[in-house]
DNA sequence: TGGGAAAGCCAATATTTTTGCGTTAGTGAC
DNA sequence: GTCACTAACGCAAAAATATTGGCTTTCCCA
């Protein structure tokens, strides 16, 4: 007589496995900051002091991994678009920060993993969403203000996505590239 | 008495160096349009009845072999975008080619693949200077007949740049996507 | 033709990936 | 508390992939 106990077969979010599950995190984010060319999961796993096994079992390959801990570190830092007091100024520290930010070599090396851990369509893109968020809050203000504004969609379409793109395929990236991005949106919604 | 004879240092375009170079080019593209999911040197090898040694030395990565045939591939089928006769409507029917093109599953792997290459800054991508072209063509006509239009670089920025993000981050791209992106820079070139 | 080197192949080695299975340790039930 | 259950980890062996040294083929040019 064999009784089947049914109970809630879930996750295990405590205990050791978070422990290791944070190792391998900050080992990551150790070696993508030192520049190292080679990642793979036994060095990864060697600097989490963890068995390489682990990494194999949870993560499909190493871009899956540095995904999760992209998107990890970018919805952690919620830093709120500068508010200057105009849309076009807003616009324009916003690009300056967002330049900066993306051209780091370390970052540059996360969205490229990223991409290559795309296999499928997707509804939404975790690490954009931040910005959309943030585009959300450029415009809303700029309403409140009463002055025209371009949509969210076309804020990530022609000032979000040419950065992001010319980052992924490695083309130069500077603050007066951003700035040009930002008057084309604004003659945009004058048109 | 050793005399160094000075003579071209060259490659070797003909004969078994060719051959083997367009059975690997075609091994390359029947495995990404199969769809094969694990693209490795050995099995590239295999299917071009090639040792896979030949394609360690020659290329470091299986990225960087994808991204030399993305990059033939795209250079070899010139056709030249769309002449409908106004500047609207060559960006629109421009558009849905390109849409119709880069929504294709292998050609969305050999991009992804592109972007693994990466890794250095590079003063322009070769996948897109097909594209830019393109642009230079149709803002070309539409100079010619007098009407108003955007520069390359906003045809780049603000058409292909969204267009090539989207499939790269594997969001959902469609002709009426394609079409809001050109009356954006319409509306800009009005601004 | 024949010298010289580019490009291939083969074989040995290193590294990474995969898999089966034993062990550790969170978690809920009592 | 302690017990049963099992998710998650570790270990070790095997498979696959990547790397390298050295030899052979065969283009290319004189």
């Amino acid at each position: 007589m064999v009784i089947v106990q049914e109970r809630m077969i879930g996750q295990r979010p405590g205990g050791r496995s978070s422990r290791v599950l944070a190792a391998i995190h900050t080992a990551v984010g150790e070696l993508v900051g030192a520049g190292v060319d080679r990642i793979t999961f036994p060095v990864i796993a060697e600097r989490a002091g963890v068995n390489p096994t682990t990494l194999y079992r949870r993560w499909n390959d190493v871009n899956a991994l540095l995904e999760e801990v992209t998107v990890g570190a970018l919805t952690r830092d919620g830093e709120a678009a500068p508010d200057v007091g105009t849309l076009e100024g807003d616009l324009a520290a916003w690009a300056d920060a967002i330049v900066t930010d993306i051209a780091r070599p370390e970052r540059a090396r996360y969205l490229r993993a990223m991409v290559g851990a795309r296999t499928e369509l997707v509804s939404h893109c975790a690490v954009t969403d931040r910005r959309r968020e943030q585009a959300r809050d450029v415009i809303d203000r700029a309403h409140d203000r009463g002055e025209a504004a371009p949509t969210e969609g076309q804020v990530i379409d022609h000032l979000i996505s040419p950065l992001y793109y010319r980052v992924i395929f490695a083309l130069p990236v500077d603050e007066e590239y951003g700035h040009r991005l930002v008057r084309d949106v604004l003659a945009m919604i004058r048109g």
